[in-house]
DNA sequence: CAGAATCCACATCGATACTG
DNA sequence: CAGTATCGATGTGGATTCTG
């Protein structure tokens, strides 16, 4: 076995729950997919962008930098041609994985639930 | 003692943590709110306008009815005059109190420390 | 590769006034 | 009491194009 990381599922986010849709969000609309895709240490913006590829760069980076911001991500640019940028969780960052799998169980056992509800027609 | 349910406390939410701020939300803005509001009973509307002065009646409503809409609240209007209209949790609402209190301990925990790093003078 | 710049659509939230 | 009706501010997210 080699020691390199293993990408991206770039399906990971096909299941609309956790971050996207649902009533527990972590941060705006990416956060919570963001902090998931680097649970497994550092990741470069394109990276990213392979399971996050219906965020826009331009929105890719405000989410970035807001997390930076807050203290929750580090970003860390290597002095290359092409450009190397890394993205990590802080030890801040990484109290969110547990709050954000607790939203993954609750989408799993009741979004479903909460959907139907959604759907049902209105009684007027 | 009686069995008359207690008030809801004007202040409960003068601590800006948990619904307001936070990286960790429950719905949009009011939602956590309304959702602890009801954790010990139905409540009517001027109830709950109590602890959430600042929210406008407007705005009130149409968190509610989105609420109700998904499962989580139930809306009970009662024939009299003047009106009288409970708000209640479902069993599914009740699901998010475990989630809830939870984002109230991240916070208690690790809001101090996101504050300060976002009032921290950026680097430049 | 990792973004910056610009423009724009939409949803959320709020202020204010009014009503069955 | 429990809303409704308007209007307006703001902000978040997206589409597109361009660059060091």
């Amino acid at each position: 076995m080699t020691d390199m990381r293993t990408s991206l599922d770039p399906d990971m986010f096909d299941a609309a729950c956790p971050s996207g849709d649902g009533p527990l969000r972590v941060g705006d609309k990416w956060t919570g997919m963001i902090i998931s895709c680097l649970e497994d240490g550092p990741r470069r913006f394109s990276e990213l962008q392979v399971p996050l590829r219906r965020v826009t760069p331009k929105v890719l980076t405000e989410t970035l930098r807001r997390l930076e911001r807050d203290g929750l991500v580090t970003r860390t640019a290597y002095p290359e041609v092409p450009p190397r940028v890394e993205y990590e969780l802080t030890d801040l960052g990484r109290t969110l994985l547990q709050p954000l799998a607790a939203a993954r169980v609750w989408c799993a056992d009741h979004l479903p639930q909460l959907i139907e509800a959604r759907n049902r027609p209105t009684a007027d």
